[in-house]
Order: structure tokens, then C-alpha cells, then sequence
DNA sequence: GCATATTAGATAGCGTGCTATTTATTTGCA
DNA sequence: TGCAAATAAATAGCACGCTATCTAATATGC
């Protein structure tokens, strides 16, 4: 006599926000996004950005749209972000000689210097989410929990 | 000889973009998104509107920070949503009369009709997930796929 | 060879989502 | 009673993330 959340929804049943898949993934995200915050805070880095860097630590000197097929983001997005990036004096932005539409991002010694201490900090959300490696659950169920588990944190 | 992705992360190995369940979790939310908007668009709705909606087709007049508390949003994010939505004629402000503090959200009788509208939007969401509802799957790997799955849709 | 199409990136404008602060109201306690 | 503390919502200012559009550079085709 177990209630079966996913099973066999109606369209007023599958209108309950409970029932939505998305809102366990845009809740979780928002809950993991203040975890990052105040770390990411202390390197003067939004999670964005942190990204990007993500990005270049891998592979230094990428055009602004390799970076947005890595990260699933757009000129419209980067370029602005690129450029406080820029202005923090983290990255450069430069023309490519071979093709002048594109604009290569390349990391300045303080931007590679930054990962150093961006180190502890899959670790310190690994801690937050309080979550351990090997579980199995529905993908619902997880969202929920590392939710719950994050927002917990504040 | 497999490899074992999430067994025993070194500091460096940690910081691999495809490592992180955070960004799993940020861009199948953004694939997420990028499903809704479209459907949305045809109701003249954004998805935190949509989620406010839901909140009141569950349970109508409710004040901000009962809305809030639900969405895990503040008032700060809220307040001007809700003057938009009220602006929409989907819903109304008013002071609660007990607690002038306080304001209390209502559907119109539009906001209340738009439900049915939105009635299909969930099974277009599924259907765009494209995921089968018993699956089980460690978060990370069940993020990626629902992240690539959303985004072949587009 | 020159016009057209395509591509890369930038820009404009909008709607979140946040922190920090402000205003108005209510509560609580000396 | 009176006044400080707490509470609810609003506001200011910033950074995404989007669509739509624009500019500049390159590629294509007759």
C-alpha cells in the first residue's frame, strides 16, 4: 500500500510540484549554488566563472565558443563574463591571427595560479552534499536528498 | 581495468569539469530550461512564474514568504515576479488585514484557468526527458543522460 | 571578381536570484 | 506604557542566461 509517486501520473496529479522531476533539479541546483557562493566568494569568483576556469585549467587558450560547447553557454552569456574575468586580470582575450572573428581565452599566470587554491573545494561541497559515492536511487529521490542535504548547510 | 570515475578524487582530478556533479546538476538544469521555455512561451509564462503557479493551483492565497518557503526563494526574487504576475492579471497583492506586514498572494479567475492550459505541459516535459520511470542509476550518470537528452531536443 | 551566405563574437533588453539594506508593522519585555 | 527587537516585504545593485539582433570577418558560388 506503498504510495507510487511516478507511476502512472494524471495530468493533475503530474501538476503537483512534489511530482516534478524538474523543480528536485532546479531546487537542488539552487541549493548547491549556495554552497559554492561563500567559497568561490573568498577567490572573488562567481560559480560561472568558476567554470570557465574549470575549462582553461584543463585546456588553456580555447575561442569563446569551445568553451561554450564544454559549459552548454553562449556568446551572450560568456562575453560578458569573460570580460570581468578579464578585468580581474585572470584571462586574456585576444584575437586569433589565422581568423580574427574568433577570440582566443587564454589563463594569465594568476589565473593559473588560482587552481592552487580552488584545490580544497570539491571537497569542502563533497562534505556538504554529505552524500557517499556508491549510492543507488532514483534520480528524484537523490535530487531531494542532496537538496534537503545542501540547504541544510546555510 | 575499468576506469573508476568517482573512486578516491585526488585534489587535481577533483577539479575535472566531468568529474563534478555540480555541473551536471547546473547544465541538465539548464537543458531543463531550454524545455520549458518554449512550452511556457505559449502561456506568457517564465518557469519561476510557473512554479509559483503550481503553488497556488495547490493551495491558493498564500503569503510571499509561504510561497518562498516552498520554492526555496526569498523575497527578494519573489517580489518582483509576483508585480509581474499580478501585472499579467494572473493574480493579486494584497495586505493581509490581521498582519499588515504581510501579503497575501491570489489567483484571479484567470490565474485559476490557466491550469488547465497547463495541463500538458508535464507529459511534453517527459516526453522530452525521454527516460523511463524505474531507472536506476548513480545521480551523476542520470544527469548527464537527461542533460544530453534534453538537449538533442533542441 | 564580386555579391551572397555563413560564422564568431558582441550588444540590447528582459527576467531571475543573490546579498545587503530599508521600511513598515508587530511583538515582547522592562 | 514605551521602546527595542523581530518580522514581512520591498528595494538597490550585481551577475548570470536567454532571445533577438548587429557587426566584422571569412567562405562560397555564379
Amino acid at each position: 500500500m506503498k504510495t507510487r509517486t511516478a507511476a502512472k501520473p494524471n495530468a493533475a496529479s503530474a501538476l503537483l510540484l512534489d511530482q516534478q522531476l524538474c523543480f528536485a533539479l532546479y531546487s537542488a541546483n539552487l541549493a548547491m549554488h549556495k554552497v559554492y557562493r561563500p567559497l568561490l566568494g573568498e577567490l572573488g569568483l562567481t560559480y560561472p566563472q568558476y567554470l570557465v576556469l574549470l575549462v582553461l585549467w584543463e585546456q588553456d587558450a580555447q575561442t569563446v565558443s569551445a568553451i561554450g560547447e564544454r559549459l552548454f553557454l553562449d556568446s551572450a552569456t560568456l562575453t560578458p563574463l569573460l570580460k570581468r574575468l578579464e578585468a580581474a586580470g585572470l584571462l586574456t582575450r585576444t584575437r586569433a591571427v589565422e581568423d580574427e572573428r574568433q577570440v582566443i581565452i587564454a589563463l594569465t599566470a594568476e589565473g593559473r595560479q588560482l587552481r592552487q587554491r580552488a584545490q580544497s573545494i570539491p571537497q569542502a561541497v563533497f562534505c556538504a552534499a554529505a552524500c557517499t559515492t556508491g549510492e543507488l536511487r532514483t534520480i528524484k529521490t537523490e535530487l531531494e536528498k542532496l537538496r534537503d542535504n545542501l540547504a541544510r548547510q546555510e
